[in-house]
DNA sequence: GCATGAATTGAGAAGTCATCTCATTCGCTC
DNA sequence: GAGCGAATGAGATGACTTCTCAATTCATGC
């Protein structure tokens, strides 16, 4: 279902525009290689300023559109991650994120059992999924050490944005 | 640990707002009042729409800035349900949410079995969990019906922002 | 290859949600 | 009730995203 590698996606990619009556053009093929290329969970600004490294300069209109598109194509996933703006990630394999609140590091992790009874749960609502995000905030094991070598005084760098997002 | 109706809810925010030296201003306990009374989950805007029905007037920063106190102070917690924006409510018993992308209809869920899954792949990660949100969108039975018996033709008015923020 | 026309882009305005600044007001303590 | 520091309101500001429309580009058929 899901691409491993560009070749593949941009396959998927031009089998979606075809078959939508879309077009297939230069920035489009380019947003999605910044993605393959550079990996990680940019936002749609990052995605922008990687690319004006490049030969070929993109609009952020044509950005968040296209952004859009990939992920309503299947080829990209788009989650929040506790800030205030949307971040984007190929789609490979469906996973959940550990953020921590203090150095912004994101740790990905599968949950098969977890995935089961999530649809287990919808099952008995009557609902049917069709996405979901699992996103859990707190402390990553170096900035648990670190806090717990500052003892008490420096609490360090907290992240104000994923501190408010997901308030316990 | 948290409240069950709204005056231990006050108590609770007098007892946080006195440690930390901040005060007890009208605008802070009607804030935390609508929240009860109306329920929900409702974005700032909301709360202060339903504030403007009252006879306190609250600025829309006062909102802001409390509904980010009582988030800190454990009384609300904060989503985002797949739109562009924050919503909160009470914090009685922690659940997830079911969200229909066709009617935004929202459905609560608990399951103490995927909690403790999610302490377990923390554990593993070397994570210390604060807070987690895990959201599920998809179809609610009722539009799965109406769909059904729509055949292909209406698909209804499906939410935009739903369908943006949680791509598959 | 080249004309044709619809899809797409870029520029910039506009919109939404949230935060910030600072003068004024208000709780709290004495 | 005076005094002081915390909190509020008004409005500016900012971050992120969407919209509008003229200009451009891609796909299709000659
Ligand atoms: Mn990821
Ligand atoms: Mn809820
Ligand atoms: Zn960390
Ligand atoms: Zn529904």
């Amino acid at each position: 279902m899901a691409a491993s590698n560009y070749e593949e996606a941009e396959r998927q990619l031009r089998r979606y525009l075809s078959k939508n009556g879309l077009r297939c053009t230069v920035e489009r093929l380019a947003i999605l290689k910044s993605l393959w290329e550079n990996g990680g969970h940019p936002s749609a600004e990052m995605i922008a300023q990687s690319l004006s490294k490049g030969p070929l300069y993109v609009s952020r209109a044509t950005v968040y559109r296209t952004l859009d598109l990939l992920v309503e194509a299947g080829l990209l996933t788009c989650s929040n991650l506790g800030e205030g703006h949307r971040h984007y990630e190929i789609n490979v394999d469906h996973h959940d994120h550990l953020i921590c609140r203090r150095c912004g590091k994101i740790i990905e992790v599968r949950s098969p059992e977890i995935e089961t009874l999530q649809r287990k749960l919808c099952k008995e609502a009557g609902f049917e999924p069709l996405s979901h995000t699992l996103e859990i905030t707190g402390l990553c094991g170096a900035c648990r050490r670190e806090i717990a070598d500052d003892g008490e005084s420096d609490n360090g760098a907290w992240r104000r944005s994923a501190v408010r997002q997901h308030g316990e």
